[in-house]
DNA sequence: ATCCTGGGAT
DNA sequence: ATCCCAGGAT
């Protein structure tokens, strides 16, 4: 009798995802967002989009998707482009392991497949940069292929929908988020049915603010205009911000040219371009300043601490950045024999603009220059 | 399986 | 203050 009640649950349950099957569909043909990646069904420029899209807001990824298109038209003109161009276009969007495993994913599709971008969910989850989320969306966006693609936004409209408090940090959480999409994508077209899912959390079923009078989900959804909905999702870690001490030495040369570092570092901004860097997790007096200064870079650029020009505060996710430039003069270059993790180099002013740096730099430099 | 980290916008 | 996914470390 057991069996018998669990039956009934698992049809009602499918019951349930059909009626949200068609509604989403419904909704979604008058709707939907216009969208310049939707207009086309090329792997490649769905992938791009998702990539960019991943941590990023569609106002802000629109231009840096057309520009990309517009340098690498071809999987093939990415993957022989260098990692620094590829950068270099990526400049300002962050997160910039998404543009290096873009490139490393463009030179394994052409290795691999010969250009052509492997229309199965499993090779595509092998593409450096996709997880399941982004898998999903290309899986059905590109191939029609039925698979969820879970992301901050289907979590939330699914965790208010059925007023789920597994928090979507947790595993959990995850796979149940998951479940419930795939049970509701099953009903009808994937590709349809995720994009409406990822538009009503979008535009509709907001989190601070949710809309749900306009929502087609209104007669499912178990919080519907109640108060709780905005306590939706639930999450179960929050990390405390931590603070960051960086002091950067704009230095420059007899001939008016400037001391340029890459980062090498497995950390934040790898394989970007930065002013000469201290790094410290304590905030430093003028004298450890010197100090530090003086191991690194040779007792002849220490009096540049002297010069302080400019301090900011820059905040990330989990970083509180403290900046500090500092700018003056040098004669000779220091010695780069003791810093390993960077390369140093002369360039002109002028042609700063050429290397990518993180935003946490060219944001200020001008201000900073003014002086 | 769980925790931690990457960076910028609003 | 909060949003966003993937991958590497533990």
């Amino acid at each position: 009798m057991d069996d018998k009640e669990e039956q009934k649950a698992l049809w009602q349950d499918k019951l349930l995802a059909r009626k949200i099957a068609t509604a989403l569909a419904d909704w979604f043909c008058k709707n939907g967002r216009l969208l310049p990646w939707r207009e086309t069904t090329d792997p490649y420029k769905i992938w791009l989009s998702e990539i960019i899209l991943q941590q990023t807001r569609i106002d802000q990824g629109t231009a840096y998707y057309f520009d990309f298109l517009k340098s690498f038209p071809t999987i093939e003109s990415l993957a022989q482009a260098s990692e620094e161009e590829v950068l270099r276009l990526w400049q300002g969007l962050g997160y910039y392991t998404r543009a290096r495993n873009l490139h490393k994913a463009a030179q394994k599709i052409v290795h691999e497949w010969r250009g052509v971008f492997p229309s199965s969910y499993e090779k595509i989850r092998t593409l450096p940069g996709v997880g399941d989320y982004t898998a999903g969306a290309i899986a059905s966006f590109a191939f029609g292929l039925s698979y969820p693609a879970v992301d901050g936004n289907l979590q939330r409209v699914l965790s208010r929908v059925y007023a789920s408090r597994e928090p979507i940090d947790s595993t959990v959480g995850k796979k149940l988020y998951l479940r419930l999409a795939h049970q509701i994508i099953e009903e009808g077209d994937a590709s349809v049915l995720n994009q409406a899912l990822m538009d009503i959390g979008a535009t509709v079923c907001t989190p601070r603010l949710p809309l749900c009078d306009r929502c087609p989900l209104e007669s499912f959804c178990k919080v519907a205009n109640l108060p709780q909905a905005v306590d939706f999702p639930i999450k179960k870690r929050k990390v405390p911000l931590k603070d960051l001490y960086f002091f950067f030495f704009y230095l420059v040369d007899g001939e008016g040219k400037i001391v340029l570092e890459k980062r090498k570092k497995k950390d934040i901004w790898q394989g970007l371009y930065q002013l000469p860097l201290i790094e410290s997790e304590t905030p430093l007096k003028q004298e450890e300043l010197r100090e530090k200064v003086e191991r690194m870079w040779g007792v002849e650029v220490a009096e540049h601490v002297e010069g302080k020009v400019l301090r900011a505060k820059h905040i990330l996710s989990h970083r509180r950045l403290h900046l500090t430039f500092y700018r003056s003069s040098i004669t000779t270059l220091f010695d780069e024999s003791k810093t390993p993790w960077c390369e140093y180099r002369l360039i002109s002013a002028e042609d700063l603009e050429q290397y990518p740096l993180p935003a946490a730099i060219f944001k200020y430099l001008p201000s900073f220059l003014e002086e």
